[in-house]
RNA sequence: GGUUCCGUAGCUCAGCUGGAUAGAGCAACAGCCUUCUAAGCUGUGGGUCCCAGGUUCGAAUCCUGGCGGAAUCACCA
């Protein structure tokens, strides 16, 4: 158990020992100490004064004294104001650091035997290539899912794929009509890329005839609606409903141009799947969802045969459920896609990882599914995650200001090999190293910039200044990764051997039990990062445990010292240090280096 | 207009269920490489924590009301 738990614990009985008076364990506040002050951690004792009626220096004192008889790991305490800082036996720490210091699954859970937990993220349209928003999203599913396993939770990644509805149609007409043919094998373009740039043109061209519309007197509305191009992608649409097969033969050809070109992205940013679903399989199902609730009496029908649910009591409107022309609409299809995952995978929680635009829908999805009494209703977490802004607000496609996933992946390849050429960091590398050294640490910077801020919060991200390689970096971390390793070439063999005794207590350094603290705390922030489902908390931490190395880094050599003792034990805590940095990274989907 | 979320240094972000003098990075300025990787380390300047009330021994944090911003409220997805 932790030490901190362990004095939470016990501070209840102390205080009925101490003053005959019972406490709620909810006033009990253990922290640790804060840097300017001597002592691990400190008990607030503020909230005690008012039922024990002492002044907190003295309650303090006499729980302090308290805590040094009953809790061996306690070494002393002092207080200030109402402070009880607690300082363990440094014994405490070096036995931590016996036990733990070349495990490199610290911080990691056993497995537990409970029903898995689903993870969807992704969840692209197949009419257009990725863009940042897409990168946080992905980054977050993968870093979440990360996250759960390592808290011992079977975790399925799904993605599924919006592949059927006007937007593909769109990119389809366009291309029937202005593509004379072209297929990304002749172009050279990425195909993902290219059924965009036919969306764009349909879309301009659509434009077009909605201001020759209205310029011809019409209203905006009916302008939108009797464009030519419009009637045609919609007449487009009714057929592929109807399964003809030279629209079907054109769509698929047309997806699979798309996912060919996801699959490419994916791949750069290391990000997979256990199972991909696709809306043009699961688009029915949630009919039959409908139907069941029609049936129980829980939604309704109106006169022009739509179907609706009141949501009224739970403070909502009425929300359609099914279009009076008995197709489905996006609430219908999540209805269906809801089950059929509880279907596949029984599991104790489907976290959707999807945009906080859509929080309202998700708030209607859980009431839905719970008026209908569905046995994963509470299952169901939606993981709202904030837009990715520029300094100038929203990214806009009519202004060209998406920022491409292949692209800025590329830049920050591009940008991590300027500055390690500038550096002169390259000496002695295959091409294929450096290669994979650009990718790492462009890559690195750039998942650690979207991963550093707390998911739910909108973040900013300026295309004109590119991302920093310094301070506040994944470059930071896998430069202090690689210096550890630098030193570990160095560092002779036999002293690399996990050690059970270390170090006498009196030669420890004060910045050496400054990391060991830090380390100490890994394994609750992976617990953190998983009760809350947020990488921040990781990508904090590792920068956290970074810097204090650097410190000690600076302040003491670690080869090059007369005793052999400390040598050994500094050498191991490097290397401890290198273990969390690669499992902290590990958490975030970032690779580390030995060298850069 | 209703609902939800957000507002911390010039910029980007931390600040846990209320706890000690509000922290990092970038940018600016000043130092530190004959010593284990200077993508590093040290220092300086920079704050009405949007505003006003309230609860409390104690509020950036909780409550209420403003102001400012975002999202959403489609037979779009």
């Amino acid at each position: 158990m932790y030490i901190k738990n362990k004095i939470e614990e016990v501070l209840p009985g102390i205080i009925k020992e101490l003053f005959g008076k019972e406490i709620k364990s909810s006033t009990v506040l253990v922290q640790k100490t804060r840097r300017e002050f001597e002592g691990d951690f400190t008990v607030v004792v503020f909230p005690f004064t008012k039922l024990l009626n002492k002044p907190p220096e003295v309650i303090g004192n006499q729980i302090g004294e308290a805590l040094v008889k009953k809790l061996d790991e306690v070494d002393s305490f002092n207080v200030i104001k109402g402070f009880l800082n607690l300082t363990l036996k440094v014994e405490y720490w070096l036995n931590f650091f016996a036990d733990h210091h070349s495990d490199v699954y610290f911080g990691y859970s056993e497995p537990l035997s409970e029903k898995p937990i689903v993870v969807e993220f992704s969840s692209p349209n197949t009419n257009k290539p990725l863009h940042l928003g897409h990168i946080r999203n992905n980054l977050l599913g993968d870093s979440i899912s990360r996250i759960l396993d390592a808290n011992g939770y079977g975790v399925h990644r799904v993605n599924l794929v919006n592949d059927r509805g006007i937007h593909i149609c769109k990119s389809m007409l366009a291309w029937l009509k202005w593509g004379d043919g072209a297929t990304p094998e002749t172009t050279g373009i990425k195909g993902d890329r290219l059924v965009g740039d036919y969306y764009v043109l349909f879309e301009k061209e659509y434009r077009r005839q909605v201001s020759e519309l209205i310029e011809a007197g019409k209203t905006q509305e009916q302008a939108e609606a009797d464009a030519k191009i419009m009637i045609e992608v919609r007449n487009m649409l009714k057929k592929w409903e109807g399964g003809d097969p030279e629209i079907i033969k054109i769509w698929r050809m047309m997806n699979n141009w798309v996912y060919n070109g996801f699959d490419i992205t994916y791949n750069k940013l290391g990000i997979s799947f256990d199972k991909t679903y696709y809306e043009s399989e699961t688009y029915l199902h949630g009919k039959k969802i409908v139907e069941e609730g029609l049936d129980k009496g829980v939604f309704f029908r109106k006169p022009d045969g739509s179907i609706w649910v009141d949501l009224s009591k739970e403070g909502l409107d009425d929300k359609l459920l099914l279009r009076s022309d008995g197709t489905s609409v996006y609430i219908t299809q999540d209805l269906g896609t809801a089950q059929l995952r509880y279907d596949d995978f029984d599991p104790s929680q489907m976290i959707y990882v999807v945009g906080n635009e859509q929080n309202y829908h998700f708030d209607v999805l859980k009431k839905v599914l719970k008026k209908l009494a569905k046995p994963y209703c509470d299952a169901l977490y939606h993981l709202s995650y904030g837009m990715v802004e520029l300094p100038e607000g929203k990214m806009k496609s009519r202004e060209g200001t998406i920022v491409d996933a292949d692209d800025l992946m590329d830049l920050m390849e591009k940008t991590a090999e300027k500055i390690t050429a500038e550096l002169g960091k390259t000496e002695g590398m295959t091409e294929n190293q450096k290669l994979v050294l650009y990718n790492k640490v462009g890559l690195g910077a750039l998942k650690y910039f979207i991963l550093k801020v707390d998911p739910k919060k909108n973040m900013v991200f300026n295309p004109n200044e590119s991302i920093d390689f310094n301070g506040h970096t994944a470059p930071f971390i896998l430069y202090t990764y690689a210096r550890i390793h630098s030193v570990l070439r160095k560092a002779p063999k036999e002293k690399l051997l996990p050690q059970k005794n270390t170090i006498k207590a009196s030669k420890i350094a004060v910045k050496e039990k400054e990391l060991i603290k830090l380390l100490h705390d890994y394994p609750l922030m992976v617990k953190e990062a998983a009760n809350e489902q947020n990488p921040s908390v990781i990508a904090n931490y590792a920068y956290d445990l970074a810097k204090e190395f650097n410190q000690f880094y600076h302040e003491y050599s670690i080869l090059n010292e007369n005793d052999s003792e400390i040598i050994e034990f500094r050498i191991r805590l490097a290397s401890f240090t290198g273990i969390v940095i690669r499992s902290a990274l590990d958490l975030l989907g970032i690779d580390v280096v030995e060298r850069m």
